[in-house]
DNA sequence: CTGTGTTCTGGTCACGTTGACCTTAACTCA
DNA sequence: TGAGTTAAGGTCAACGTGACCAGAACACAG
């Protein structure tokens, strides 16, 4: 009943300045392989799992171990065991997705973060990746469209104040779709899950916008009788922060 | 990287007569522990990965071995694995879900098959399960209850043709709610899934109702870029069926 | 043979949601 | 002061849904 190794890996969302346009689009960042199944190919962040740790702990873990990033949110998605799936052995992986905010892609200077190693990429245009890893991102993809459509997961994505103008871009950069301003907004507001903070954004040559705020009361997505992932704990959060 | 058991276990649902009322009711066979961990106690059926065996086949086959039902649809719910989750060491399962026709249900009567240790329950009063299956089954319901109510996975459940009427006390006994005949007519002949065969049903003390049949090019449920896991290989399918 | 009870089948109606579109508000900048 | 911009609120038609009604088509009792 050994022989098989199992593995997480973690398909990590955020929305990053296009390299070209500078327009937020939905990217990924990828590790790459340093060692012999697909040396030098692009792959999802991971690793093997812990006897000691549950699952979910161990996704957070590895991520925040390659990549640095310290996610918002964070769900299974699907466990891939396809028995040629891996040349070396036999390999199972229960992939996670994550969604990080702006504010929390720290560039990295520590020792042990090798940035020739870790970068990101578009999500619609990455490259041929190790492994199984082109079905596990386009799944991922899926879901997280999927989702964004009924639910509030768009505010993993997002800092804790925002315009509706922003929260509609992050919504058009996912979807990768442009949507009508006015019945966005009619949508969220009669969804009840954000609340005015009553301020408005001076300094556009525009009326000045509304600041809301995601109802925090409310689940951020639905996962039925499920639990949700415990919250990934701060290695340092800044003082007199109000999250 | 090994000390890490991998096991597969499969939630089997089937519409079977109630034992009171004898009205269709959905239910899930449940097989007895007869080893240590939980001894005595009723739990999913499944076993553990072959090094061999893809994923959905290995649930295919325990599920078959145990049981001997064979499931016109199965589908992965949910990995589960959290490190204490049972008793003797650590065990991550990933968790399928299964449907299964009427006319599928064999009363088992060859060697290997212990009708002692293998039993259907009412999916709503099962006992108090080992490991965590508690969760497992409760998790596996609202994904079933919540799917049949957009995708046409009904079919799962119910034979190769039906009356409208049939088909709506599928629902009903799925979601333990009555359903309008005239506006669940509506929905399921609009939503394009089903096909009228031509034929009516003669002998019931009213109007002769229609037979339908399942539209096999539509898919049976969106799983996204995702495969569909392979039809489940049949022993003995009767020759001359046109399934 | 006729009435009654049953389900089947097609229909109407009110209501809520959605996409398309319009209008005014409120700001900056030339 | 006017032009340009986005914000914010509104209308309207189309659509799907739940509640409900009524005739159709059978079996059965009397």
């Amino acid at each position: 009943m050994p022989e098989i190794g199992l593995a997480v890996s973690t398909v990590i969302f955020a929305l990053r300045p296009h390299p070209e346009t500078g327009r937020p689009v939905l990217s990924i960042p990828l590790v790459r392989r340093t060692r012999d199944p697909f040396e030098g190919r692009w792959a999802l962040p991971g690793g093997w799992v812990d006897p000691a740790e549950s699952l979910g702990t161990s996704a957070s873990r590895t991520l925040v171990e390659t990549t640095g990033v310290r996610p918002s949110y964070l769900e299974q998605l699907y466990t891939f065991g396809a028995p040629d799936r891996s040349p070396t052995g036999r390999v199972v992986s229960v992939v996670y997705w994550a969604l990080v905010r702006p504010e929390q892609i720290g560039e990295r200077t520590d020792a042990g973060f090798d940035a020739h190693n870790v970068a990101w990429f578009v999500a619609d245009a990455l490259p041929h990746l190790a492994f199984d890893h082109d079905d596990v991102v386009a799944y991922a993809l899926w879901r997280l469209r999927t989702k964004v459509e009924y639910s509030a997961i768009a505010q993993g994505l997002i800092g804790s104040t925002f315009t509706l103008s922003e929260l509609r871009q992050v919504h058009e950069a996912v979807l990768d779709r442009v949507l009508d301003p006015a019945n966005f907004r009619r949508q969220v507001e009669s969804s009840g899950t954000v609340v005015a903070t009553g301020e408005h954004v001076q300094g556009g040559r525009h009326r000045p916008p509304r600041l809301y705020r995601y109802d925090t009361s409310a689940p951020l997505a639905d996962l039925g009788p499920l639990a949700a992932d415990p919250p990934i704990p701060t290695p340092a959060d800044p003082p007199g922060e109000n999250s």
